[in-house]
DNA sequence: ATATTGTCTTTTATCGTGAAAAAACAGTTT
DNA sequence: AAACTGTTTTTTCACGATAAAAGACAATAT
C-alpha cells in the first residue's frame, strides 16, 4: 500500500453534502475549486457517484437521482491524512504520561506502533520539531524535551511579546481595512456564544483561535503569524486533556475577549495594551495550572 | 547506493590531524567522544589506518607508525552531509537570480538536478520551511516566497525584539555566571581580529555568530535561541554573495560589538539598550542594501 | 571492579518503486 | 473563443529495502 486515497474520500464525503442542496452538479473545474481538489479527483468522485446511482453523468449533465444515505459516506477515520494520524498517536503517547523529559524517541518503533512507514514518521518529527518539544541528535535518535512548566513559560513569553505588538499594530490599522468588519463579525459570534454558553461552551476553542489569528495577522510579519501555529497546537491538545472548569474558563475568556475587542475598536493604545495583557495573563495561568507538578520537576 | 559514509570519512580526516600530535591513540570509546561518532565508526577508521600503514593496531595498543601525507585524507567534498549538499544547491539556485517570488518548487526536478533521492529533498524542504522563504501547498508543490525586502524587514523586526530582550537578560546575570568569562574571551578575540583586520576580516562572520548566540542564550528561551538559526542562515549566505566593502563593514561591526560588550559589562541597562539598538540598526542596514531592488518589487 | 575490546543487534539515512493526486494537453461543445 | 470534457504525463506521497552508523551485550584485560 503506497498512498491512501483519503483526499478522494474526504472530498467525496463533502461532495455528498453538496448533493442534498441541488438538482444537478456544476462543471468539473468548478467542483474542483469548490472542494479544493484537482479535476482528476473530481472525476473519480463523479465516477463513483454514478456507480452507486446517486447521479446520472453524461458529459456536462450531472443530474442528482436520489437522496444521500448515511451508508453512502466513507467512514470518518478513512478521511484523515497520514500526518494527522501520526500526530494524534504521537500526542496521545506524549500526554498519556510516562513521557518523561530526556526520553529517547525511536522512529522505527513509532512507525511500527502506528502501523505506517518510517519516512512518514521522520517527516512528521521534522515538522513537529519546530514546536520546541523534541530535538534531534545528529545521526541518532530524537530526544523528548517534555511538556514542562519551563516550556509553557517560554511559549507564553513569546506569545505575549508577539500579541502585544500585533494588537498595537491592529489598533492603528486604517478605518477602511477589512479587519474591522472581520472583528465585528467575531464580536457577534462571541456574543451569541456567550448567550448559549451552557450548551455550546466547547465551541469556544475554535473561536478563540480565529480571534487571535486575526490579531496576529495585523503584525504583517510571517514569523509572528507562523508562531501562532505553535500556540494553536499546544492549546488544541491542552483543551482536549484539561476539561476541568472548562465552561467557567471559557466564559471568563469570552468576557475578556469582548473587552479586548472594545479596546481595539476604541483604537486607544493604552486600553488595548491593558486588555491584551489581562487576557494573556489569564490564558497563561490556565495553561500553567493544567501542567501536572510531576512534569514541572524534570529537566534543568 | 543507500547511504554515503561521509560520517566516517569526515571523522577519519579529523582523526588524521590528531595523529600528528601523539605517539599513540587513546581507547576506542575515548576516540569516539573526541570525534563525536560511535565506536563502530571509530573501529572502521582504525581498521583503515592500520591498512594504510599509519598505525599498528593490536587491541589497546594503537601506535603511530608514520606521518600523515596529503593523500591520506579523503577529499573534502566527500565529507559533506547530504543535507549540506542539498542546501548549497538550493541556495545557489535561489540566489543566482531567476528565482522570482511565487515560483513553484518541484521536488522531483530538484532531486534529479542535484542527483539525490526525492525523500532527502522533501525532508530538506520541510526543515527549510521554517526559515519563512518557502511555503507548502497541500498535496501539491512548494511556493517560493522570495528573498525580498519584506522578508528582510520581518526577519530583523523579530531579531531586534529578541536580542534587546536577551541583552537585557544578559546584563542582569549574576556575576559568577559562566557567561562573563565567555564574554571576556570573545572580547579578546574581537580585539585580536581588530588588530589583524587587514588580513583576517573574513573571519568576522564566524565570530559574529558566536557573539550573538551567547547573548541570545541569556534569554533562556528555546524559541529565541532557535530563532537565531534563521538569522544565522540568512547572514551566512548574505556574507557569501555580498562582498562589497566587506572589510569596512566588518571593521565597523567589530567596533560596535566592543561598545556593546562594554555596555554589557557595565550592567547598565540603558547603555546596553543603546549599544544593542545601534548595532542592530547597522546590521539591518547592511542586509537591506544587499537586496537587489529587483527583488524588492515583488510580492505584496 | 572498571574500563576496553570483540561481536551482534537495532536504528537511522537514503534510495527506488508504485499508487494517488495534480497538472498539462488535446479535442469538443456551447 | 471561452469553457468544458477526455486523455496523457508528471509530481507528490508513502512504502519496503539496504548500507551506514549507533547501540547493546558478552568476553577480556588492567
Amino acid at each position: 500500500m503506497s498512498k491512501s486515497n483519503n483526499v478522494y474520500k474526504d472530498a467525496y464525503n463533502r461532495c455528498l453534502r453538496l448533493l442534498d442542496e441541488t438538482r444537478s452538479l456544476p462543471s468539473e473545474p468548478e467542483l474542483g475549486t469548490l472542494l479544493g481538489v484537482s479535476r482528476t479527483t473530481v472525476r473519480t468522485i463523479l465516477a463513483r457517484m454514478e456507480e452507486t446511482g446517486l447521479i446520472a453523468w453524461n458529459k456536462r449533465a450531472k443530474t442528482v437521482l436520489r437522496e444521500t444515505r448515511p451508508d453512502d459516506f466513507f467512514p470518518e477515520e478513512e478521511t484523515d491524512t497520514l500526518a494527522e494520524i501520526i500526530e494524534r498517536s504521537f500526542m496521545r503517547r506524549l500526554l498519556a504520561g510516562g513521557a518523561e523529559a530526556g526520553m529517547q524517541i525511536n522512529e522505527l518503533e513509532l512507525a511500527r506502533e502506528i502501523g505506517v512507514g518510517t519516512t512518514s514518521v521522520r517527516e512528521f518529527l521534522i515538522r513537529f520539531s519546530r514546536f520546541g518539544l523534541i530535538e534531534k541528535r545528529r545521526n541518532s535518535h530524537w530526544v523528548l524535551k517534555g511538556f514542562t512548566r519551563a516550556f509553557a513559560l517560554e511559549l507564553t513569553e513569546i506569545r505575549e511579546m508577539f500579541e502585544l505588538r500585533s494588537a498595537a499594530a491592529f489598533a492603528v490599522l486604517p478605518q477602511d481595512s477589512a479587519v474591522w468588519t472581520d472583528l465585528d463579525r467575531l464580536e457577534d459570534e462571541h456574543r451569541q456564544l456567550a448567550n448559549d454558553i451552557a450548551t455550546r461552551f466547547t465551541e469556544f476553542s475554535e473561536l478563540d483561535e480565529r480571534f487571535h489569528r486575526l490579531i496576529h495577522r495585523a503584525s504583517r510579519n510571517r514569523f509572528i503569524v507562523d508562531f501562532y501555529d505553535v500556540i494553536a497546537m499546544i492549546f488544541h491538545y491542552h483543551y482536549q486533556w484539561n476539561k476541568a472548569q472548562e465552561r467557567e474558563r471559557n466564559e471568563v475568556a469570552i468576557g475578556e475577549h469582548l473587552v479586548y475587542i472594545e479596546a481595539l475598536k476604541s483604537r486607544d493604545l493604552g486600553k488595548v495594551d491593558a486588555a491584551c495583557r489581562k487576557h494573556l495573563k489569564s490564558a497563561r495561568q490556565t495553561l500553567l495550572t493544567s501542567i501536572p507538578e510531576s512534569r514541572s520537576l524534570q529537566k534543568s
